[in-house]
DNA sequence: TATGACATGTAATCTGTTACATGATTAG
DNA sequence: CTAATCATGTAACAGATTACATGTCATA
């Protein structure tokens, strides 16, 4: 085959819920039962806020040393597991939101990306967030004319609604590139007139 | 809990991948290496393109009735099996594509509602891919406004990559409610002027 | 005759879904 | 008292990923 997707992983890759509850244990430690109403209340309902999921990936973190958990006692005799990122969670954390964005990684406009960009500022600085969007803009201007391409190409000979949804995948990108510039721009901004 | 995700499906659930290969294959019948060599080449690379989960895939479609293969003994003896849609899977893609789009499905903007899109012409004609873009564009004016009101409340608080995060959430939901409009005044105008 | 594309598969493993189960506490 | 909410879990299952295995055919 010319030239499939076969990408051969080491072990120990953390999936998606995976870093959604590392980056939400770095901002606030939390229960399994608190990690569940972010899920499912909040614009993260990407992710799965089933207990068949929340915990086992909790225990799953906890066996790798990212994240461990004491049981609170305090008040009132109901059980509560707090659990908190380690020094090891924290950098694995931060080595995730750091990784440049290659061109591959844009498929899916929803995914890890913005997760990875949320937490940025949090868990490595503004410096930090920055480079990832550069880094985004990077990949983002390889990505379009391909699109630009299939749809010269193709488009002349699909039914209608089969091109539109093509053009979606252009008019989406070019809606998100316009994005990461005023995200760009809002970052520059704040630093001329910020906090500092 | 108020009112976390549960969902009691009844069982015969067809995953995503199931769905792109029945489109597939309705619009040409294909062997399992054809479709692998699309998943991995065209715009459709959300969908895995492993052998692991193309032949199981139509194995399960196979003995679920909605398609049948026939291994192709022609030309060269290289064996290789072509899959047609049987009627029964002609229906139930008619069947999804026709599903009226609700709020919840909105979260992610690349999956289900584009394949469903893409395919809705060829199968079911262009009147219910209409139907399907309106129904879209009424999801859609409900989507946004808590999206706004989380910002206006949310915001404020929010690191500066966090919230730029959230206003993509808007931003990119206008720009597919834009893509919405621009495609139903894309078939008004085909239908004047079209090949009728 | 060796390489690489064609073509199909399988086994181990991982993660998530679905659907229950259990018990403590609080509000009406 | 009873219903709802808090809080945690588990078991069965489905589907995808990873990695390997097998064999055919064309061409350089």
């Amino acid at each position: 085959m010319p030239e499939m997707n076969s990408a051969k992983q080491n072990r120990t890759k953390i999936p998606a819920l995976g870093y959604a509850v590392l980056g939400l244990l770095q901002q606030k430690p939390s229960s399994g039962y608190d990690l569940r109403k972010i899920f499912s209340s909040t614009a993260m309902k990407t992710y799965s806020d089933s207990p068949g999921a929340i915990y086992p990936a909790l225990r799953r973190l906890e066996k790798g040393g990212l994240i461990r958990g004491v049981i609170e006692e305090m008040s009132g005799l109901r059980r509560r597991q707090i659990f908190r990122l380690t020094p090891k969670g924290l950098s694995e954390l931060r080595k995730w939101i750091q990784r440049p964005v290659k061109v591959e990684d844009l498929g899916r406009r929803d995914s890890d990306f913005m997760l990875r960009f949320a937490f940025s500022e949090r868990v490595a600085g503004p410096a930090a967030s920055i480079e990832l969007l550069q880094s985004l803009a990077a990949a983002q201007s390889a990505f379009l004319p391909p699109l630009h391409q299939q749809l010269k190409t193709l488009g002349p000979l699909m039914p209608t609604s089969a091109r539109l949804a093509l053009e979606w995948g252009i008019q989406g990108s070019e809606a998100w590139l316009k994005w990461t510039q005023f995200a760009i721009s809002a970052y520059e901004k704040e630093r001329k007139g910020g906090t500092s």
